[in-house]
DNA sequence: CACGCGTGGTT
DNA sequence: TAACCAAGCGT
C-alpha cells in the first residue's frame, strides 16, 4: 500500500477538463445505454471516426430492447466501415443479454458488466464510473500515454508487467470523489494535449509535475515492444452478374470481416493470370477481363484485390452460398470498405 | 497470453 | 512512403 501523495494529479486535471473538455454528446446526463455503445465504438477508434455511428445507433435503437430486438444484418449494414466487426455482432449480444439477464436494466458494477459480451475490464470500468460513481480506474491507449510520461515509467506498456503496473497506478490515482470525470479527464488530456505527436506541453495542466517534460523524453515514452508484422494476400474476386444479379456471398469462419459480404472469392498465394484463374476455375468457365487491382491495408494485412470478370458455365450450379441479388438486395447487406468502393466504382 | 481483428488520420 | 497509432476484446 502506497501512501504517496496521488492528490495533485486528480486536482490539477479535473479542473483542466472541465473547462476544456469535449462536449461530447454521450457526456452531461449518462445514461448507461448511451455510454456503453460509446464505449464499444470508441474501442481502437478516435471519436472524430466514431461519432456519426454513435448517432445512428441512437436514432434507429432509441434504447437497448431497440437494439435487441434487431437482427445481425441490420447491425452490421449499420456499423459497414467502422472496422473490427466483432464489436457489431457482440453489441447485439450484449444487448439481448441485458434484456434476458438484466431485465433490461444496465448493472452498475464491474462484475457484471464485465459478463456483457464485448465488454472488458475498460469498458467495465469506464460505466461503471462514468454513470454509477464506482471507483474503476479506466485504463487505455490514453492512459498508457499519459502515466508512463508524467511518472516516466519505461515498463513497455504491452507488457504483462506493464499492464499490471500502470493499472495499479491508474487506480492508485483515482479520485474517488469523481471516478467518472477523472478517468474521462486523463483520457481526454490523452486525446488533445498529451497525443503520440505533435505533443501540446505549454496547454498541460501536469506539465509542472510531468516527469518525461523534465527530463526531455516526452518522444521516448511511453515505451512498446514493437508491433506484429503484416502479411500479404491476394484475392481474387468473381464479378459475376446475370439477368438474376450480381452474385454476392457472406463471409464465415474465424478470418476478417465475419458476417460481411463480399463477391465469390478465390484466395491465391501469388498474383494470378488470367490462364491460371482459368484453371482453378474449370472448363467452361469464361474470364472475360481483368479488372482492377486494389490494394486493402488492414492492421496485419495487406489485400491485393483483383476483380475479375468471368461467366460460369451455362446450367452450371453455382456454390448454394451465393446469392443472386438486385440492387436493393446488395445495397442492405453489409459489406467491407474494399467491396464497398469496388460496388461505386462499378456504378452497382 | 500472444495473436488477430478494420479503418482512417498523421507524420 | 511506410510506419505508427487509435476511449480493447475474445480466444
Amino acid at each position: 500500500m502506497s501512501t504517496r501523495n496521488t492528490r495533485w494529479f486528480s486536482q490539477a486535471l479535473l479542473p483542466w477538463y472541465r473547462e476544456h473538455g469535449r462536449a461530447l454528446p454521450w457526456r452531461g446526463k449518462p445514461d448507461p445505454y448511451r455510454v456503453w455503445l460509446s464505449e464499444v465504438i470508441l474501442q481502437q477508434t478516435r471519436v472524430d471516426q466514431g461519432l456519426a455511428y454513435w448517432q445512428r445507433f441512437v436514432d434507429r435503437f432509441p434504447g437497448v430492447q431497440d437494439l435487441a430486438a434487431a437482427t445481425e444484418g441490420e447491425v452490421l449494414k449499420l456499423w459497414q466501415g467502422l472496422g473490427y466487426y466483432s464489436r457489431a455482432r457482440n453489441l447485439l449480444v450484449a444487448a439481448r443479454q441485458v434484456v434476458r439477464d438484466f431485465r433490461g436494466t444496465f448493472p452498475g458494477t464491474h462484475a457484471e458488466l464485465i459478463t456483457l459480451k464485448g465488454v472488458g475490464d475498460y469498458t467495465a470500468s469506464a460505466i461503471a464510473s462514468i454513470c454509477f460513481g464506482q471507483p474503476d480506474a479506466v485504463v487505455d491507449g490514453n492512459v498508457y500515454r499519459v502515466l508512463a510520461r508524467v511518472f516516466g515509467i519505461e515498463i513497455p506498456v504491452d507488457s504483462t508487467e506493464g499492464r499490471k503496473r500502470f493499472k495499479a497506478l491508474a487506480q492508485e490515482l483515482l479520485d474517488h470523489d469523481h471516478p467518472g470525470d477523472h478517468n474521462q479527464a486523463v483520457m481526454e488530456l490523452g486525446a488533445t494535449v498529451c497525443t503520440p505527436k505533435n505533443v501540446a506541453c505549454l496547454l498541460c495542466p501536469v506539465q509542472g509535475r510531468c516527469i518525461a517534460f523534465a527530463s526531455g523524453r516526452i518522444d521516448a515514452l511511453p515505451v512498446k515492444k514493437g508491433v506484429a508484422k503484416t502479411r500479404d494476400r491476394y484475392f481474387n474476386y468473381l464479378h459475376i452478374r446475370t439477368s438474376n444479379g450480381l452474385y454476392l456471398r457472406q463471409r464465415t469462419g474465424k478470418d476478417i470481416w465475419q458476417g460481411l459480404w463480399e463477391p465469390p472469392l478465390i484466395e491465391s498465394g501469388a498474383p494470378l493470370t488470367a490462364k491460371k484463374l482459368q484453371e482453378r476455375l474449370g472448363p467452361g468457365w469464361q474470364v472475360r477481363s481483368r479488372g482492377e487491382e486494389a490494394k486493402h491495408v488492414l492492421s496485419h494485412q495487406v489485400i491485393r484485390a483483383v476483380f475479375w470478370d468471368v461467366t460460369p458455365p451455362k446450367r452450371e450450379k453455382l456454390d448454394p452460398g451465393w446469392k443472386a441479388m438486385d440492387a436493393a438486395a446488395v445495397r442492405a447487406v453489409a459489406v467491407p470498405r474494399l467491396i464497398e468502393q469496388w460496388l461505386k466504382r462499378a456504378g452497382i
